[in-house]
DNA sequence: CGTGTTTGACCCGCGC
DNA sequence: GCGCGGGTCAAACACG
């Protein structure tokens, strides 16, 4: 699809400052071109404002004795989250990585299920959250959680 | 036959 | 202690 755009999501994100939580303070107004999505036209996008601390909210770590036990269930600290806000007629946005649709929910305060996507590659701890916004129908919210360990 | 998608069930944290 | 909300996994199915 979009091969000639594609650019390394670490390296692009490099720009911008997401080592944060993820906290949507307001929805900024970016460039398409900046944005590892293409379409095949230039749409408006807005990026999720990023705000947190590198510490002090998320520095207890999680550690559940019942969760112990259970594998394959690792409770990462602090990951990387990114949204952005593309419009959008399909959920299903390319951004040059492969992706496994893991799960579908329903959102109580929107009549839009939200699914949840996981990158295809081995040892990539990426996932992806993609949700139809309510007030914009034509917008969908994608979020992206951790950093993928390839390229 | 391998991969990805689908759907329901299950699990966990929190609120009451 | 139980219920709710959100998130994840897993089995089965569909597709190339």
């Amino acid at each position: 699809m979009s091969s000639s755009n594609q650019r390394v999501d670490g390296e692009q994100y490099s720009n911008f400052e997401f080592s944060e939580f993820l906290k949507f303070d307001e929805w900024i107004e970016e460039d398409d071109s900046s944005l590892p999505i293409s379409d095949s036209s230039h749409n408006p996008v807005y990026r999720a404002r990023v705000v947190g601390e590198s510490s002090g909210t998320i520095s207890p770590p999680e550690r559940r004795s019942g969760m112990e036990e259970r594998i394959g269930r690792e409770k990462k600290e602090a990951k990387e989250r990114v949204a952005f806000k593309t419009k959008s007629e399909v959920e299903i946005l390319d951004d040059g990585f492969k992706w496994r649709k893991y799960g579908k929910k329903m959102v109580k305060n929107s009549p839009n299920p939200r699914n949840y996507y996981r990158c295809s590659v081995d040892g990539c701890p990426v996932k992806k959250r993609v949700e139809r916004d309510k007030d914009d129908p034509d917008y969908v919210i994608t979020t992206y959680e951790g950093v993928h360990i390839h390229q």
